[in-house]
DNA sequence: TGAGACCATTTGATCGATCCATTCACTCGC
DNA sequence: GCGAGTGAATGGATCGATCAAATGGTCTCA
């Protein structure tokens, strides 16, 4: 019965636990995977066994027989240090969280130096079946991974919308930028300011022009004009600052009250320009930022910002990530979510 | 020759390609893996098919052959949202980019809520021979992970030193914090400041004891006291705010004229406190922090800190896996780097 | 009593790569 | 001309799990 008899130094295998229980390697087998075949009572011997033996089947053996890696792979792109990547920490975290839950594991991948192939690294890790499925973070126009992706049939979801893409058909897990830029207008027009500035991005960017509608359309409906109150330029501190300072340098009747940015190093930008002139970010001016960074948190003043969802994200992607996997029909190929206003000092 | 001729929608595998190039499966493998033992015309007919096929080996079947899995893995504890956390996020960057290099991928994990198994999660991945080493991180005093990896014998490489264990055998890579606040006096000393107080954290942290060992011993040495100059507590904003002011709270010859904090979460605090008092940093008092985070980059005034080498010590750890992974011996069991002084405003 | 249905369990084959031992081809020396 | 020696390529076995099909046993009912 026992042909498997050196339980030495190595591992346990199924057969070490088979000889163990006195069943098959195939009763052990099911035991793990589908307990429902055996008997109660030959269950609970192999289970006795497993976990005398300390025992857990073989990765590598599962995957290559079942053709599933129980893997996600996530490319994380060389690190430039602003708020962007701070966001991104969280939502790893909170994906490796998620994917726990359901026995995957997250595999971090870069590309490599040569930018000029975004298949650079998908492609191999796909090619040697080391991942089931990818988790795809930065949707900007015309991602060119996204569209490779699903050109090739592979599996994956994507924390951001396939802005001007109709035709998309994976699913994906974004945040309504609008909603919290409509929320922060909101409070400042509560805290009784008229003219709110907006400080965002460049025209082209799809995540920009929608944060800016928030503003345009939430200021309108809320009688307010929008006319020279608006500042757009790239995603940096010294942007943040011109911009404040140009929309500061009107007259005193003309001059914004408050500014909602398009993201937290924007903000900090501003309230750079406000250190500069003697103002005070909440008492002469308000300030709101996007992302809810630490920097928004421990800055002096602290930092009214929209905070993103994360951790909900991550479960999002989670949950369409299993029905990718169990090859279930998608009913529904996106999932907005709302996030949330952090009130601080600066508003 | 070909008894394997399905080259369906499958992926290639050795044997569709060994047909392809008209030679054996073994040849195929030996092109990947020793291409020295072909003659030169064959590995070129191999190499050739390979790529009009667009075959990579599939790393399940070349795992569960070989038992390695080329991952390593790497424990992400649930986020808390501080300063450490970002460092964290660079130096996942870091370590991603340097494993590429040497074909190995990084695996994300995390214990489960139950805290009391510290083992948890790492357990689990070396019994099904997920990974072939870890990376740890917070080597705190005593810390149960390493302290367990070790025990087991497995293989794995520290960020942080064996603090307080001197038997520790297993290879890591640290920051001269130490040296970093050195360099943090030396910066302030020469910039005319004399009562340069301390901003630290509770005795028991090895790491917060080496950092505040270079101010006492490097104020002794520039002839400085640091008599009622130390203030130690949690890493808070809050906690840097209180210590600032308490600080300050003395007759005008015995006040600090500048403070070096052992954390950017501190420094921020403090800077919290000047903001109340109306004093400037910069001017009145110089402020500098420590990790260089988002937050001291776009923080008005912008916060002198001390930058970790990060890259390197991603670079270094990879290093110590390989040297480990191919059991080769282990000369120099730990290597130290040395921090850099950003200077900004506050100083 | 025996054919048929049903259940728990077992056996042999397989996933795709590498290890090991062997065979083949070819040169060289005597 | 023939065995030794060398380099190149091959074939069978194997890693540890799961799949697919077969086995033996118990129970039911004609």
């Amino acid at each position: 019965m026992s042909r498997r008899t050196d339980a030495g130094s190595s591992a346990p295998t199924l057969a070490t636990v088979a000889d163990e229980a006195g069943v098959s390697r195939q009763t052990v087998s099911n035991a793990l995977n589908s307990p429902e075949l055996l008997r109660p009572d030959t269950l609970a011997r192999v289970q006795a066994a497993i976990e005398r033996l300390g025992y857990s089947p073989n990765r590598a053996a599962r995957s290559l027989r079942t053709r599933a890696s129980h893997l996600v792979g996530l490319r994380v792109d060389p690190a430039i240090e602003d708020s962007a990547n701070a966001l991104m920490d969280r939502f790893v975290h909170s994906l490796v969280e998620s994917t726990r839950e359901t026995g995957y594991h997250v595999l971090l991948f870069s590309g490599d130096g040569a930018d000029d192939d975004a298949t650079e690294g998908y492609d191999e890790l796909l090619r040697s079946a080391a991942v089931d499925a990818f988790v795809v973070t930065d949707t900007y126009r015309g991602n060119p991974h996204a569209a490779w992706l699903a050109q090739q049939g592979v599996p994956f979801v994507a924390f951001g919308r396939p802005w001007g893409e109709p035709a998309a058909r994976h699913p994906w897990v974004d945040v309504d930028g609008r909603a919290g830029v409509i929320a922060a207008v909101d409070h400042l027009v509560e805290r009784g300011h008229a003219r709110i500035a907006w400080v965002g991005w460049q025209k082209g960017s799809f995540i920009g022009e929608d944060r800016r509608s928030g503003w345009v359309d939430q200021m309108h409906t809320r009688g307010l004009s929008t006319s020279r109150l608006s500042a757009r330029g790239d995603d940096t501190l010294e942007f943040g600052a011109r911009a404040a300072r140009a929309l500061l340098d009107v007259e005193a009747g003309e001059r914004p009250t408050a500014f909602v940015c398009a993201s937290d190093t924007l903000a900090m930008g501003v309230l750079r320009t406000f250190d500069e002139l003697g103002l005070r970010a909440g008492r002469d001016a308000a300030v709101v930022g996007f992302d809810d960074s630490i920097a928004a948190q421990v800055a002096t003043p602290g930092l009214t910002s929209v905070r993103q969802p994360l951790e909900e994200v991550a479960v999002e992607v989670v949950r369409y990530l299993g029905e990718l996997l169990a090859h279930r029909p998608i009913p529904d190929l996106g999932s907005v979510l709302t996030p949330t206003l952090r009130v601080r000092e600066t508003s």
